[in-house]
DNA sequence: TCAGGATATACACATTTTCGAATGTCATTT
DNA sequence: AAATGACATTCGAAAATGTGTATATCCTGA
């Protein structure tokens, strides 16, 4: 059938169609992140962000791991990022969070990751 | 705000987000297309054929210019399909219709533009 | 083993999307 | 002007999605 494909492909449109896991993704870009980084950079509460990873996993685009306390994010295969490049192009516009990547730090988290981070600027 | 372009954008993938509307969009690939002609290849019903271009235009993916008694309808900025093929890529497919793309004037429609391809074969 | 931190899941409800059926509109032909 | 052809729009019900609140799970440290 000829659809099929297209409901494959719309199915992953249809993960991307939210505002919130656009900005996962992005945060996502520079490698994987813990859940309570994403609260602190996006300002969500913890069950909503952990919603939309639920969404994104469901399609395969995002994995976790698990280490003590924390549970980091990953993005399964990151030429998914040409999609939604593609998308900026389309809108003439950058990532946003990569305009504000500096900020990427500089939100408290208090995974060992961030601390380590914010720990070697001497907090 | 940082969530203001990650809404626009997924207002244009929330417009991908339907197998109809990717089939569509890759049918107005070769050019504009009466919508009898988008009915006969693709077996939609015209109400939901004319429901689907209604959303793509409500994005301002595609424009419709009458012509007698059809409507053509075109893509407005093609590159569009920089993002659908971003997608292709990523699925590991090509564009079912391009497969096919024979199909595109076989399929019996009245439009004045079909009836021009069949005459030239002579039917 | 018990308390607590980090995260996931369940549930409920409002909103949106989907899609069929009916009807409306506009241009053309007679 | 009436009939007809090609499309568009409206309406309504079912299904899916969005999001807040509550609760469960899993790990760690005491």
């Amino acid at each position: 059938m000829i659809t099929e494909m297209y409901e494959i492909q719309a199915g992953l449109f249809k993960a991307l169609m939210h505002p919130a896991r656009l900005a996962i993704l992005d945060i996502l870009r520079q490698g994987e992140e813990c859940v309570c980084h994403m609260e602190a950079l996006l300002g969500y509460r913890q069950a909503y962000i952990s919603q939309q990873l639920m969404t994104l996993r469901k399609v395969g685009l995002v994995e976790d791991r698990r280490d003590g306390w924390n549970i980091f994010y990953r993005v399964t295969r990151p030429d998914i990022y040409a999609v939604i490049d593609a998308m900026n192009e389309f809108v003439g516009q950058k990532p946003a969070l990569a305009a504000h990547s500096t900020r990427l730090r500089e939100e408290k988290c208090p995974c060992p990751k961030c601390n380590l981070a914010t720990e070697a600027v001497g907090n």
